[in-house]
DNA sequence: ACTATTAATCGTAATATTGCAATATATAAA
DNA sequence: TTTATATATTGCAATATTACGATTAATAGT
């Protein structure tokens, strides 16, 4: 149906789920790498860095702020993005808690 | 469009979006969960485990292996599914990674 | 051969996503 | 206050995703 059968999930799962993928679109990595590489966020030009419309940046900025990867302050004119870490950290740990437990394990 | 412009993106940042993408519902996620859980991978039953109709989890399934986050093999009748490490291990490192270079920034 | 079991595929309905042109909003600069 | 700049929102078309009933395929057990 598209819609997702969320309730019958965990909190964690969901959360995790959510994070993930907001990750899922090449353009929202390519942002999030933008948004590393420079050292000040100020960060309007990501529109002249992609390949895509304004619009489209704007749509995919949302998104990445709707699920917590992302945070922005108005600075003026123009507005500060940047990266929210706190978000970042907890997938890390998730799937580097993930990762460790498959060593002990040997699968087919 | 409903269309993503891969084209426009690195070959990493379309690699870790479609793992990332991958991971984006909480029935994938808890079918990778179920998967750490068993230390055999007999697992047909993850049907039995979560609230979804046998061909959902297959269509799951599915796409969690096109991302390359499971593999399975033929075990007679059954089909033994289990989490691919390769690919795991790319994400972790990939994230595990970011969060490093994060904590030498100070953002606003 | 027949029947159960396991899992994939097909078809389809409901909904979500992606992308952009056009437009709106809001601050800065003149 | 008019004008430029920066970003968000709206509306819409094309496509993708999610979910499941019905069916199929393939092996196992009898």
């Amino acid at each position: 149906m598209g819609i997702s059968k969320t309730e019958h999930f965990s909190e964690n799962q969901n959360e995790i789920a959510t994070a993930a993928k907001a990750l899922g679109h090449p353009a929202r990595i390519a942002i999030m790498e933008y948004l590393m590489s420079v050292d000040t966020c100020i960060c309007g030009d990501i529109v002249n860095e992609l390949p895509l419309a304004q619009p489209t940046i704007s749509q995919h900025l949302k998104e990445l702020k709707n699920a917590g990867l992302i945070k922005g302050s108005i600075e003026g004119n123009a507005i500060c993005y940047c990266i929210d870490e706190t978000c970042l950290e907890k997938i890390m740990t998730y799937f580097s808690a993930m990762a460790a437990q498959l060593k002990s394990k040997n699968c087919c």
